[in-house]
DNA sequence: AGCAATAATGAAAACGATTCCAATATGGTC
DNA sequence: GACCATATTGGAATCGTTTTCATTATTGCT
């Protein structure tokens, strides 16, 4: 019951391992009569290439790394899919990884995909450890960087301005009448994406004129109940904001079960925004207002990008996707203005 | 700028290449002195071995292939992310493949993964095409089924009763004095976890001898809307259910929304009861009663089976965990019991 | 110091596929 | 029917490792 090898399907069809070979991967090359002898022994043994030796030989994987914070987002979940089933069609796989938002382990998966011969790589965000760097540039490995868009980046980007969609939630927060504007996003370091969420958030304050309180940047890790823990640390204080901008729809859904443990009612007493317009953002009462991004496309491009690099040499480019705030029933003007 | 080999190093190092090799494999039987030297090379030159070869040389892989559903859901995603993390402990990295729901797909995905050389699978479910069992079979693959669990299956399956789960949540209902319960699952056809949700929910009604109309039996593809359709095709019934099981969070979430679309009041005028106990069932209102499912543990007990007979040749065994009805605020005796 | 036992090392043969090159077979032409 | 151009085919080298086997260096003992 061993794995059936070329020389096997050779020996079957009585001819060499070139032969087999040409079928395989040129069979127009291969007379008509012994291509069929060669197919039928292909089809007997039940035999298909050893992906591990076409590698080693050929140089190239069929493969696409891809390192994720995590799996366990309907996010990042939906965006792979939509990833692989594009590569599919191509005959390419996607392997992913995850480095839950640490970018030294990051920096460790890049080696082991690389190891892997990984024909490709897709990064989340544009911040990643030297080292990172340092190994792509050496083996000049293809690389995506998608879910953030930087004007400044020498990188392909293929994302969404976060720093613009965020100051969209503050903005309309802003223009509601609220003056203290809290916020809940993850730890900014290593993460471009939150860095560029808090910077949209006080862009939109600045711009408003409203004074900047570093007490009302609350840092969360990952999930509703971290969530819920930044919310009641916010609103616990003897000063707090009417209104709070979440970085991710899980930290407001998180933030609503605190607000209603709290007797807090939502858009009433605080206002929430989410972000990335979950399918659940419409679900939870009151319905979240949150920024949608582009996950599709960005999915479906950056899958296409790399693609048409890897099988036409087509150059890859940057793409700036547009974000847009879904403004439903979580948010309203603060109570103080309504008098 | 070309990815050093184990030449390169030796070269570099002043020694052969076995000697490479066993600084990297078996690193006590190396003198100290040369050790050292080869093992600054590998720093100099930043080489890692290349899987490839490895896996062509030593006929295993270091690699586990998975094959789910879908990733875009918080169930697969948080399982895989602990399935990864106990494999990764151990050198091992999991490949992910997707088949959404189609056993045909993923005897497809067998094969490309037994042609990457994986050391072993993980299936979700107890029925998978005839290919696919024959494909296992003849090249004596390590394999496990999770996720589902049933008293006859040849195979080793760690998961739980899914008849049990959903009878659980059916019989709540039979108790709280609902007569006409409706059921919200997935196509039956190739998923044993679809078929066994039915079949526990028909014997919940049958122990409460209650009749059973198969109209009241929906199917629904995935996700959200499709939960939230097959609500709205129940309910337009002339003689609607006044209790809807449904075979997941995703379609109770859609059946609230589509609930509160109509006017619906829940639990007062329909009840509603979730698969999974997902994290977001306790965000919703009403707050969901769902069936708890053992993820974790599902998760980190097959990656230990599967590591334990890979590493030390234990043989993995089967596993049942036990599912628990969580009683929230979507169920309530139904309104004509209330007079 | 000399010998046997043991430890450390290097040379070379795999693993399964692809591909260059040489050799053979085919067809067409005069 | 002989000869050339072209279409097919097989042989052998190669990709980067691991591993067996033979060889050489080291150690412990007397």
């Amino acid at each position: 019951m061993t794995i059936p090898t070329i020389g096997d399907v050779a020996r079957r069809a009585g001819v060499s391992l070139s032969t087999v070979s040409r079928v395989l991967n040129n069979p127009g090359s291969v007379r008509a009569e012994r291509r069929l002898r060669v197919e039928q022994a292909i089809e007997d043994l039940g035999y298909f290439p050893f992906a591990a030796a076409q590698s080693l030989k050929s140089g190239r994987s069929l493969t696409i790394g891809a390192i994720f914070p995590r799996l366990d987002s309907v996010l990042f979940g939906s965006v792979l899919d939509e990833m692989q089933s594009w590569l599919d069609e191509a005959g390419y796989t996607l392997t992913v990884m995850t480095m839950d938002y640490d970018i030294g382990v990051e920096a460790k998966r890049v080696r082991q995909l690389l190891a892997r011969g990984v024909d490709a790589l897709i990064l989340v965000g544009g911040w990643h450890a030297p080292e990172t760097e340092e190994i792509i540039a050496r083996h000049d490995l293809p690389r995506v960087n998608v879910w953030s868009w930087h004007a400044d980046s020498p990188h392909v980007q293929i994302g969404f301005c976060n720093r613009a969609a965020t100051r969209s939630a503050a903005a309309h927060l802003c223009t509601l009448g609220h003056r203290r504007i809290g916020m809940i996003s993850r730890d900014p370091e290593g993460n471009d994406r939150a860095a560029a969420c808090i910077a949209g958030v006080r862009d939109a304050l600045e711009e408003a004129g409203l004074p900047i309180d570093p007490d009302l940047f609350a840092i969360a890790g990952f999930g509703i109940d971290e969530g819920a823990i930044a919310f009641s640390s916010l609103m616990s204080r003897t000063d707090p904001p009417t209104a709070v901008v979440c970085a991710s729809d899980l930290f407001a859904f998180g933030a609503l079960r605190e607000a209603r443990r709290r007797g807090l009612r939502v858009p009433e007493d605080v206002s929430i925004t989410g972000f990335d317009d979950s399918e659940l953002a419409q679900i939870t009462t009151p319905a979240l207002t949150s920024v949608r991004t582009p996950r599709q496309q960005m999915a479906a491009r950056s899958a296409q990008s790399i693609l048409g690099y890897l099988t036409d040499g087509r150059a890859m480019s940057s793409l700036r996707f547009a974000t847009e705030l879904v403004v439903r029933d979580s948010t309203a003007p603060p109570a103080a203005s309504r008098g």
